[in-house]
DNA sequence: CTAATGCTTGAACACTCGTTCAAACGCTGT
DNA sequence: ACAGCGTTTGAACGAGTGTTCAAGCATTAG
């Protein structure tokens, strides 16, 4: 595990190898069970490292989570960006969810939102600007309607999307839509897609857009497997 | 667990004193430093206990947590019935919000949420239970929409609750709306209630009830103090 | 007054935590 | 071959954790 070689992992520029995969290990632990729960021991076994190796790099813990908390934090202006110079979607977030699907990355966007921090504090504070950002891009492109309340409702469509993600687990657990993974279990998301666009559609969307993706699920109510879920909907 | 003494505490009908004085003791240290994070003995100094006396009476420390949410359950089961029995709110949890406020209460729902437990799970579906019927019975007085979704609404809508509970600090920091007590800082709530009003109203309300809220929001859109803030909207 | 019963305590145990530190390792340049 | 240097390690420390246990305290019953 030396230089800058091999590993297709290469994020952005300060990744090195042990290091980053330190760093990986500890956004998957955090993920899987918490912050506080989780050791710097366990950390440093997953990488296969020394404990005092990891305090090495990072100076501590929370130095080891303030690197996690920002290099989530560049994963995802990284992915937002994409998404605004790519094709619309409805919820900023759904590029990173796709993108993202099958890591822990998400999982651990939803740990650290409820482990106050500064870095978790600046991070939701990246999110919702981009979300203010982008909710305005959307309303230019004739796509939401306009709002009295353009900040406000931004960041409660942001928080529609985190709140979602911190309560991921119980969410899955009544309704089989794995926030962390939607495409998990696509059976479950004809109905979620449908009840959401449902509530938010007439409010939020353009009658043009709302009628459109309406007849997208023409699906039988509590009905099985049938529709496409385009991309849409803030989460 | 023994006498049926004394102080003017009296829940429900197994609270003891010290017994209780502990079990609140922990839900507020829980509520404002986490589960995981808060220690027996932190909660035993605030209960004014020695640490050993509150694993007398609680098995361990998982006992405590599992009594303190089901406290908690029982609490909001019993607020659910006074809310249905008195006059409708749109929100199942309005009534608690009312009642519970300067509590730690609803705080510590919010931790619970995020670190899983069977108890906790239950108290989730014991809510979802809950605002399915309450929804149910809101369509019935004619004052939300028919759904072709009607059980995936009732759990988003108590999502959209519980999350904005679970992302209480940062929803705070970003709009000064507290949902842990937002009669705190009534300035912001315009803001927030018309925002909410304009993106759940039309897709969840009937139309006359949408438009005879509508006007009560007459308010200078990023304005100050003005408008009253009636009950409403999910959360 | 004595005995008993349940509430309450302080000291201790075994364990895990985050963190420190000096020593070994492996590679690079000379 | 040697020296140098960043990487990596194992052992250890001190603090804090949940939990155990036998002994004290108070109140009530006989």
């Amino acid at each position: 595990m030396r230089s800058t070689s091999g590993e297709p992992d290469g994020r952005s520029a300060d990744d090195r190898t042990t290091r980053a995969r330190i760093r990986d290990a500890a956004i998957a632990r955090f993920a899987r069970e918490g912050i506080a729960a989780t050791s710097v021991r366990a950390v440093a076994a997953d990488a296969g490292v020394a404990p005092s190796h990891v305090v090495h790099y990072f100076r501590s813990k929370a130095g080891l989570r303030a690197a996690c908390d920002e290099h989530v934090a560049a994963l995802l202006r990284e992915l937002q960006d994409e998404a605004v110079d790519a094709g619309l979607q409805l919820d900023p977030l759904a590029g990173a969810r796709r993108t993202l699907s099958g890591t822990p990355v998400l999982a651990y966007l939803a740990r650290t939102l409820v482990e106050p921090s500064p870095e978790s504090d600046a991070l939701v504070d990246q999110l919702v600007a981009d979300s203010v950002r982008y909710v305005k891009g959307l309303e230019a492109a004739g796509l939401v309607r306009a709002s009295d309340h353009e900040r406000m409702r931004a960041v409660l469509l942001t928080f529609w999307s985190l709140g979602s993600l911190a309560l991921h687990r119980q969410l899955e657990r009544l309704t089989g839509v794995d926030m962390t993974d939607p495409e998990a279990h696509p059976e479950a998301l004809a109905d979620y897609a449908g009840a959401t666009l449902e509530l938010f559609g007439p409010g939020l969307l353009t009658p043009a857009l709302a009628q459109r993706l309406q007849h997208l699920f023409a699906v039988p109510p509590d009905g099985g497997t049938a529709g496409p879920h385009p991309t849409g909907e803030p989460t």
